[in-house]
DNA sequence: GAAAATGTTCAGCCCTTGTTCAGCTAGTAT
DNA sequence: ATACTAGCTGAACAAGGGCTGAACATTTTC
């Protein structure tokens, strides 16, 4: 496994280093911006950890540009606790997942392994579950090879569903990844966005894609097990 | 899973109560340090959040007199930004990790989640028993494979006798670590629970995973021993 | 600027679930 | 043997979470 590591304080990023050497992780660093985007354009790597508040280049841009030269590996945003709020732009640049700082290694590790997982399945970055398919690049979701068009909030809510096939989701995470900032939480528009996607997805709710798990959230089934 | 959560400010107080009750703790809450030390010696919490800066008696003294009485259960202290050096004296005093404040309710659950794993000595979060398995990420129960869908309160208790195999438990536990603060004790709640787990997991009752100790409690039986 | 599509709120219904209860069974003590 | 107690069991019931259709609001499209 190739990761390629962008953390500019010199302590953090040795540590790290060592933690995930040990963990059989070939490891790449990159103490800036400039030299991370040029990393990760000139290696195919198979996951990237970066930290948010670099030199040269803010890591939200080298994600942003990474992405938009066609680099889909999986990556992992690090974010300063006092400036939490930086991930929204992170993971709308294209970035899978983060982490806030101070964090303990394991949590990084699960992390990886979780993303690394998860990512198998969509090189092409499309995520096939039984009949479902969905394509993050276009933004296509398709039944049975038929397309289906989704509203931006409907495709928001399927896509996190198809990213944790076989988890339960709160209505809570999926409010807060659907909204940037809080948002009024005793309103049931997850509800109505999950009615219109049972709708739309399976009208004669033959496959019952989506389960209730009452008091606890939705899970999306996996259709591969 | 029960949660002693000890913040002085009633604001953030009533905040993460919230949101933690969202998560399936059943939480008890205290505003200053000399109820905080009472209630955790008086009840066996699975987990304590404590801020250190308390009203009537500090924080870390607080924890500091709960692991001089024994108490083990894993402790997560809170501390403000501007005095994140009395961590050190919390940690010193027995507390497992820390939180600065201010941070993300993603944050404390997610190391939340990590302190129960890690300190119930589970490396994963799947805990296995002959036929049964639970997988406390997920919240998915299953008996030979066959993933069996338990209600809330149903999985509460499941989770209780898995965490502690081969140990008699009394309904007097089960009901506190199910129910917040004070619940009227001459009901048969606990009864009607183990009739429908016994019911749900082991239909033909060939496995008998449930034993009763008349007058005692109950215990989950040992398969792999 | 009008029409269409999407996002959000609301009210009423449905059904799971938590809880209680009453009658029953099986250990335990007298 | 008898009475007593703890636990078992099925059913009843109420409350709340989730479902649903439609209305209202907002944004996008033309």
């Amino acid at each position: 496994m190739r990761l390629l590591l962008v953390e500019d304080d010199p302590a953090l990023q040795h540590e790290l280093q060592q933690q995930l050497v040990r963990q059989n992780y070939s490891v790449d660093v990159a103490a800036d911006g400039e030299i991370a985007l040029f990393q990760g354009l000139e290696y195919d790597y198979d996951i990237a950890v970066i930290d948010l508040g670099l030199p040269k280049m803010d890591g939200t841009t080298v994600v942003k540009k990474l992405r938009e030269k066609g680099r889909n590996f999986p990556i992992l945003i690090l974010t300063a606790r006092d400036r939490w709020q930086d991930k929204v732009a992170g993971l709308d640049a294209g970035a899978d997942d983060y982490l806030t700082k101070p964090f303990h290694i394991e949590e990084l590790s699960s992390r990886l392994n979780a993303l690394i997982r998860r990512c198998a399945g969509k090189a092409s970055s499309t995520i096939n579950n039984g009949p479902f398919t969905l394509d993050t690049a276009t933004s296509q979701v398709s039944v049975e090879q038929i397309s289906v068009n989704l509203s931006a909030q409907e495709f928001k809510v399927f896509k996190y569903l198809m990213l944790h096939i076989g988890e339960v989701v709160s209505k809570t995470t999926l409010t807060e990844h659907i909204y940037d900032q809080d948002f009024d939480l005793d309103s049931n528009v997850i509800e109505v966005f999950i009615r219109r996607l049972r709708k739309k997805l399976d009208p004669d709710s033959k496959h019952n894609f989506i389960e209730t798990k009452r008091g606890q959230g939705y899970r999306l089934i996996d259709f591969t097990a």
